[in-house]
DNA sequence: ACCCCCTTGTTATATTATAACGCCTGCGCT
DNA sequence: AGCGCAGGCGTTATAATATAACAAGGGGGT
């Protein structure tokens, strides 16, 4: 089980994704330029998925362009190359928590404090795929609810 | 297994798919308006995934309300109610492939034609939510992909 | 008659995302 | 050195998706 909101090392967590997205990079012959680095150390902080525009905010406070194509770029080099992943249900980017195994993530993403557990499971719909000839290119397996902390702080008010 | 991409009798998978909602509308003192039975109508033509914006077009030129609202409510009234799903890796709508009977959907979803079909698989991330205490409300399951048509007429080019 | 809830409509605005172009740099080539 | 090209970053402008907030009307209950 991947962490996200369980307590945990979060300074090896960072290192970690960070070195192995320098392995990548130098393996595949990519460019971590210093946008694209600072923009995946931002997405580390924390394991909540944050949106563009917030992505953006915090790189035009440190001095990168301020419009929208300088976060939206550097976050398609991120999930192109399998450095963060977009939350569907949230429309918002989440680093990766297994960087350098390529995987089919799937997660857990609260809608209180919009943290995401990645975990790995086995790709369902596989056998449907095939039978109806379908030729699935990338699987989005979402759970959403409430993490623990968020229903005992009352976060996302339960319902009645 | 549902259909979606396959040949088959359509004019029974809307009338059974419209009489399922005004059953569970009447069952459930919800009011299938005249608004919301056209906006499912719209939906049930094709088992493409439409935009919001589609569908508001075309219910403004059959005379209803052209302001985003009009759509994105009767949208969200047919979606809570189980008669549509909303796509979320397309951002769209399409009409429930099993109403009346209660179900966690999952979908194949062609990025060539935008049609959906609507399989029913067991929850995956089940074990990974609860050894996290987290308390799944929805599960998101879209497998992307190209339909079989889509693949042989080289709509979305294939991988070179 | 009156009240209340629900539905539909509006105006206005927020949020998310991409197209298209220019500049600069680094690199390979001659 | 000089040239050409590709990639990266920045811009302007606009597209696409979505919601907040308020007004008007209808229909049922008392």
């Amino acid at each position: 089980m991947a962490h996200g909101f369980d307590r945990h090392d979060h300074r090896a967590c960072v290192a970690s994704a960070l070195s192995a997205a320098e392995a990548a990079c130098a393996g595949r012959g990519l460019a971590l330029t210093p946008l694209r680095r600072r923009t995946l150390e931002i997405l580390l902080e924390s394991h909540a998925a944050l949106g563009a525009y917030d992505v953006l905010a915090r790189l035009e406070a440190e001095g990168f362009g301020s419009k929208p194509p300088v976060a939206y770029r550097a976050l398609g080099f991120l999930v192109d190359n399998g450095f963060a992943h977009r939350i569907e249900g949230l429309s918002a980017y989440v680093a990766c928590a297994r960087p350098g195994s390529p995987h089919e993530p799937s997660f857990l993403v609260c809608r209180g404090c919009r943290r995401v557990a990645e975990e790995a499971i086995a790709a369902p719909l596989a056998p449907e795929a095939e039978a109806e000839g379908f030729a699935v290119e990338r699987m989005v397996v979402e759970a959403q609810g409430l993490c623990s902390a968020c229903r005992e702080s009352g976060r996302g008010a339960a319902p009645c």
